[in-house]
RNA sequence: GAUCCCAUCGUCUAGCCUGGUCCAGGACACCGGGUUUUCAUCCCGGCAACACGGGUUCAAAUCCCGUUGGGAUCACCA
């Protein structure tokens, strides 16, 4: 076949989806895998749900996954506009064209009405579908309903068989045609309902190979139909298994975060979710799991697209993204880190590097940027601005005799005048530990605790040498006068 | 309700198309143990699935039928 192109098609209406992010990528894939075209396309027909600011939103947080498009909003390209809100011309020009063959008719009905008709419907155990009149109405008798302040909407008249769908996940999926009716095509407002404004976007844009979520494969039908009304070529169609939530509903807001910018926020690393989005509903078989863009890039066919549901596990994820923490090199942690400081309110200073490097070297391990704030904040915070944890206090400091006060004062003397440097501090704290015939806990969180208010901190050389010698004294002395 | 789709450990899945190499493999989670000054990390070990019932076959997770379960769609939303 001719080179493949793809599109992504969201109608804006806040921040991307993980579910369309996963769509984004395929279709981005799909076209990379032969050289072929990805393009972006906003479908905004939809004038009550517009969001303008969510246009942006989105093409964000695309290019923040890395998913580049080759044509559409932004880039351009020769088949713009690519805003679906700039080409009502185009839809009311093809609309035209289906009434005048007689392929189309307008219709009358209130809302109110459709619905009391199904209503009806289904006291009588019947399916609606929706009655073609006859003789169908003529243009005279749209412009007397308009006149009359009547809604006037133009229908699809069916041509009434079956419609075969070859899809490539799912193979060939049929619709009789008694499952189908006369669908609206265009809304009472003037603009195209998204059958008909995607069919005639993704044929005059020359997309010829649709992937998009399963939740469409039960109207494709109605694209099908459509195409072959205006004498469309058929693109191939890949409908993809939908994401769920761990309790196997649709994913929702309610069980967390869904949208790619949370993730963002939160401090994952994009290449991250990439991979794992990814491996929902897809693998490269074997056990093969990590994967960078390029390794998807590689390795990616429709063939393995499965067709089962798959479930969004977060701590897979967050294991996930722990991984390529730990393999990542520091260029790509800093820039990742200085991302998530700039989304977030937090008491690390964003705008030092060499700060910002050995924070990440000092906290090796953590899980998400999240954990590095979690963990060190405190020790950007005022001297007398952080609480000291009640439980850690009494188990570190408090417990018995108070020997934990004990060591702290003991501490408090040779740190005072200790040279300040890892190594020098280093020897102290284990000098400490061979004099008192201790082992590091009972020295090191007595001055954690101290400094931080917790049990919880960098190793205790990296905490005291952030914090300096200063800081330390003046903390351990309002920690001492807590007593 | 109607129509369509789907079905391997708790989760993501490999294996299924081209039956035997699978008393089903990997990863996450969980449980146990270890390393570590704390947390996180890391290391070792363990638990755990072919939805059910019928066929076909010398042989079925793999092929066929049914049942059950889950999902999607049936909008002037996309």
């Amino acid at each position: 076949m001719d080179t493949i192109k793809t599109r992504f098609a969201p109608s804006p209406t806040g921040w991307l989806h993980v579910g369309g992010a996963r769509t984004a990528l395929f279709n981005y894939l799909l076209a990379k895998l032969t050289g072929g075209t990805f393009l972006l396309r906003i479908e905004d027909t939809d004038r009550a749900r517009h969001d303008e600011s969510a246009v942006e939103k989105i093409i964000e947080d695309l290019r923040w996954l890395g998913i580049e498009w080759d044509e559409g909003v932004e880039v351009g390209g020769d088949n713009g506009p690519y805003r679906q809100s700039e080409r009502l011309e185009i839809y009311t020009e093809h609309i035209g064209r289906l009434l005048d063959a007689g392929l189309a008719y307008y219709a009358f009905e209130t809302p109110e009405e459709l619905d009391a008709m199904r209503t009806a419907a289904r006291a009588e155990k019947r399916n609606f579908r929706y009655p073609r009149p006859d003789p169908l109405p003529t243009a005279a008798d749209a412009d007397k309903a308009r006149a009359e302040d009547k809604p006037v909407v133009v229908r699809f008249k069916i041509p009434k068989r079956d419609v075969t769908i070859r899809d490539e996940v799912f193979g060939e999926v049929t619709v009789a045609a008694a499952e189908q009716d006369d669908f609206i095509i265009a809304k009472d407002d003037g603009w195209p309902t998204y059958h008909l404004a995607n069919v005639v976007d993704d044929a005059l844009m020359g997309v010829n190979f649709v992937c998009r979520g399963q939740e469409f494969l039960s109207q494709t039908w109605r694209h099908v139909l459509l195409r072959e009304a205006f004498g469309f070529a058929e693109p191939k169609y890949a409908h993809l298994p939908l994401i769920m939530d761990m309790a196997g509903r649709k994913l929702s807001k309610r069980d967390g975060a869904v949208e790619v910018h949370a993730f963002r926020t939160a401090g994952y690393l994009p290449e991250v979710l990439v991979n794992f989005i990814a491996l929902l509903g897809w693998n490269p078989g074997g056990n093969i799991e990590q994967l960078t863009m390029d390794g998807l890039r590689d390795m990616f066919s429709v063939d393995r697209i499965g067709k089962a549901n798959a479930k969004f596990d977060r701590e897979k994820l967050l294991a996930f993204n722990t991984d390529a923490a730990a393999a990542a090199d520091e260029n790509r942690l800093l820039a990742g880190f200085r991302d998530y400081l700039s989304l977030n309110e937090t008491p690390i200073p964003g705008d030092d590097d060499s700060l910002l490097l050995h924070l990440l070297r000092i906290n090796k391990g953590f899980r998400t940027f999240a954990d590095i704030p979690a963990k060190c904040g405190v020790l950007f915070a005022a001297d007398d601005a952080y609480d000291y944890d009640e439980k850690a206090v009494k188990k570190v400091l408090a417990k018995g005799d108070g020997s934990g006060y004990a060591m702290l004062e003991h501490l408090k003397a040779k740190l005072a005048d200790c040279e300040w440097t890892e190594d020098a501090i280093q020897a102290l704290v284990e000098g400490v530990c061979a004099e008192k015939s201790v082992g590091m806990g009972k020295v090191a969180q007595p001055i954690r605790v101290a400094v931080t208010g917790t049990t919880v901190s960098p190793a205790i050389y990296d905490t005291l040498m952030i914090l300096g010698r200063e800081k330390t004294l003046a903390r351990i002395d309002r920690c001492l006068l807590m007593r």
